[in-house]
DNA sequence: GTTCCGGGATACATCGTTGCAGAAGATGGC
DNA sequence: GCCATCTTCTGCAACGATGTATCCCGGAAC
C-alpha cells in the first residue's frame, strides 16, 4: 500500500490535519513542526494522492482539450504548446479527439470527460453556439478557433479575415489574378473557412478584381482532399494562376497535385497556405503562409481559462482574444 | 451540487448499494428493480463520479503515454491512434511530453502522472533500463520504441533493423553506392537510431559495399537538423548519391536542403526515410520510406497494456512484440 | 488573578463511490 | 417441517485527502 498522510502524521508525531496544513502552506505552523513533517515526508517518500484530493476539493488540476484530430499538424503543434503552457502553471491537459463529429463534441461537453477536467478548451466543428450553451454546464469553457463567435463564450482566436486578406493581397501584388481557394466549407460562414474566405473576398474587392465562384473548391482540411480539390478544378477546366489553401496541409496537398501534373510552382501557379506548420518551411518549394501566433494563442488561452477557473476573471460577457499574425513569404509565392 | 448515487437511490426507493450494483452489472438483481434504478438514473440525469470511483477502486481508466514531443508527426499520428484504440476499450490516454529529458522521464515514471494512470506506454529516450527498472513501481508498463530492449520489460516495437536493411537494399538495388545516413546518434546502439544503422550496415555487407564512417551524420530527429546535417556533409566535401534519413522528418529536411542547393532528387541523390508519415506521400518529390505498421503497433500495445492491467497476461518475462513493415517506393528513390 | 486574544494544533465530518458481510425471503431436498 | 442453498437487497466501513469547528496555551490587558 502506498504511504498516506496518516503514516506521515504518525512518523512526525502530529495530527493528520497538521500534515495537510503543511502541504497546503497554512500560515500558522511552528517552523519546528513544519520541519518535522517535511522530514517525515521525505523519509517515507510520501506523495499526495491526487484522486483523494480531487474528490475532496472538487478540482482535478486537469484541463480538457477537444479537437478534431491530433494527427493534424496544426493541432499537434498547438496541443504540444498548450500542454507546455499548462504544465508551467501546474496543470495537465487531457486531449479528446472528436473527429469533427457532433456526438463526440457533445460527449466531451457533458460526459465523463468534462468531469475529469477543471475547464475546457474547445474547438467545436460540428455543433453550434446554442448547442454548446445548452449543455456547457458551469465549468469554465474557452473556445479555440472560430466556429463559434458568440458573446456568451470566451474565445481565443487569430485574425483569420485580416490574415487571409493579407495573403490574398500578397498574391495579387505579385500579379496573380485568378486565385483558387481550396478548403471552403459551403454554407458555413462563421468558422475559420468562412472567415478566411471573407478575407480573400475583401482583398479581391480592394484590388478591384472580380470574384469568381468557380475558383472556390470545397474540401475537408487534409492533404489528400487538398490534392483532390485541385485535381477537380483542373479537370473541370477552371484556369487559375494561384492557389490559396485555407490551411497549410491543404496548400501542400494542392501543391503536390500541381507538381505531379508538371505545373510549376510558383512560375505557373503560386501557392499559399495558412498556419505556418513546421512542414511549410521545409516543403519544396517552401510554402508562403500565415504564421498565426500560435505561441500567443497557447499562452493566452491557458491564461484565460485558468483565470476563469480561479475566478480572477469573473464572468459576465465572454472575452474575445485575437492573436497577431505574420505573413511568411517563401518560395511557393514570392 | 451534482446528483449522486444517493439521490438516485432515494428516487428509485432502493438502497445506495443497489444502485451501485446496477451500475456495476451485479448479477443478482430483479429485472424490475434494475429498471426502476435505470429510470431514476435517466430521469435525474445521474452521472457516476469518476473521481470517487477512482479513489475507492484504485483504478483511473486512464493510460499514460510518455513521448518526447507531441508535435513530431510520427508521435502525433501514433498518439492519435493509441487514443482511438484506448477509447474503444473504455480508456483515456493522458499524454506527457518529456522533451527527451531524463528528469522528465523519471517524473513520468514515479510522480503524480503515474498515479493518475493505470498503466504506462513509455518511450524512454534519455534513461536506461536499470533506471526504469529501479523506479518503475508495480503498475504495468509497456515500452514503445526500442531504446530499451530488456527482458524485464514488455516491448512493442517495429522491425527496425530488417526494415532499414530493406530500404538500404532498395537504394543499393537502384545503383547507389555511397549512401549517407542522417540522424545517427553516436554511442547509442540499442535505440531506433542504432538498430536502423545496424540494418544499413548489414545491407551494405550483404551487397559487398564497404562501409564509410564519413557518410554517417549525427542529428537529432527533426527537419531542421536533418537539413543541417546534409549541409554539413556537403560542406565537408563528402560525396554521396543517396541519403537515408533515419526517420521521415530527417529525410524531408535533408531533401529540402538538397533541393535548395540545386541538387536533383532522385537524379543526383536519392532520398529515403522511415515512418511513412502522411506528409511523405505528399512531399515533392514524394518520399520513399518504410511504413512501420503503426496501426498494428497502436492496437497491440494498447491490448498488451490492458492485458497486464487486468492481469490476464501475467508477468514473468517481458513480452516482445514486433509489428511488420512495408517498403513504400516513391519518387524520391524509385 | 481573571479575562481576552490569537497562534498553533487537533478531532470530526465529509466528498461519492465500492467491498465485505450479512439479512431476509424464496426455493428445494429429504 | 426443517435445514441448506440461492437470490435479492441492505448497511457499514473504507479509500485518502480537506473544511469547519474547537481546544489549548502563553502572553497581554485590566
Amino acid at each position: 500500500m502506498a504511504v498516506t498522510m496518516n503514516d506521515v502524521a504518525r512518523a512526525a508525531g502530529v495530527s493528520l490535519k497538521t500534515v495537510s496544513n503543511v502541504l497546503n502552506d497554512y500560515e500558522f505552523i511552528r517552523p519546528a513542526t513544519k520541519q518535522r513533517v517535511q522530514d517525515a515526508i521525505a523519509e517515507l517518500g510520501y506523495e499526495a494522492n491526487l484522486t483523494a484530493r480531487s474528490l475532496r476539493s472538487g478540482k482535478t488540476s486537469m484541463l480538457g482539450l477537444v479537437l478534431s484530430d491530433l494527427s493534424a499538424p496544426y493541432y499537434a503543434e498547438l496541443a504540444s504548446k498548450l500542454m507546455k503552457a499548462a504544465a508551467q502553471r501546474g496543470y495537465r491537459v487531457l486531449v479528446e479527439q472528436s473527429d469533427a463529429e457532433g456526438s463526440a463534441e457533445l460527449n466531451a461537453l457533458q460526459g465523463p470527460f468534462r468531469q475529469l477536467t477543471d475547464g475546457l478548451l474547445f474547438t467545436p466543428l460540428a455543433i453550434d453556439a446554442d448547442a454548446v450553451a445548452s449543455r456547457a454546464g458551469k465549468k469554465p469553457l474557452v473556445m479555440l478557433g472560430e466556429h463559434i463567435l458568440d458573446p456568451r463564450f470566451d474565445l481565443v482566436t487569430m485574425k483569420n479575415e485580416e490574415a487571409a486578406a493579407a495573403v490574398t493581397a500578397h498574391l495579387l501584388g505579385s500579379g496573380r489574378r485568378r486565385i483558387a481557394v481550396v478548403g471552403a466549407s459551403p454554407g458555413e460562414s462563421a468558422g475559420s473557412a468562412g472567415l478566411r474566405l471573407n478575407g480573400y473576398r475583401r482583398a479581391l474587392e480592394e484590388a478591384g478584381v472580380p470574384f469568381d465562384p468557380a475558383l472556390i473548391a470545397p474540401a475537408e482540411w487534409r492533404r489528400d482532399t487538398g490534392a483532390a480539390a485541385v485535381a477537380g478544378l483542373i479537370e473541370k477546366g477552371v484556369r487559375f494562376d494561384a492557389v490559396f489553401g485555407l490551411n497549410d496541409v491543404l496548400a501542400l496537398g494542392a501543391m503536390h497535385q500541381l507538381l505531379i501534373r508538371g505545373i510549376k510552382v510558383p512560375q505557373d501557379v503560386a501557392v499559399a497556405g495558412f498556419d505556418d506548420i513546421d512542414e511549410a518551411r521545409f516543403a519544396s518549394p517552401s510554402l508562403t503562409t500565415i504564421s498565426p501566433g500560435m505561441d500567443e494563442i497557447a499562452e493566452r488561452s491557458i491564461a484565460l481559462l485558468l483565470d476563469r477557473i480561479s475566478g480572477r476573471e469573473s464572468a459576465g460577457q465572454g472575452l474575445h482574444v485575437e492573436a497577431g499574425f505574420k505573413l511568411k513569404v517563401r518560395e511557393s509565392a514570392p
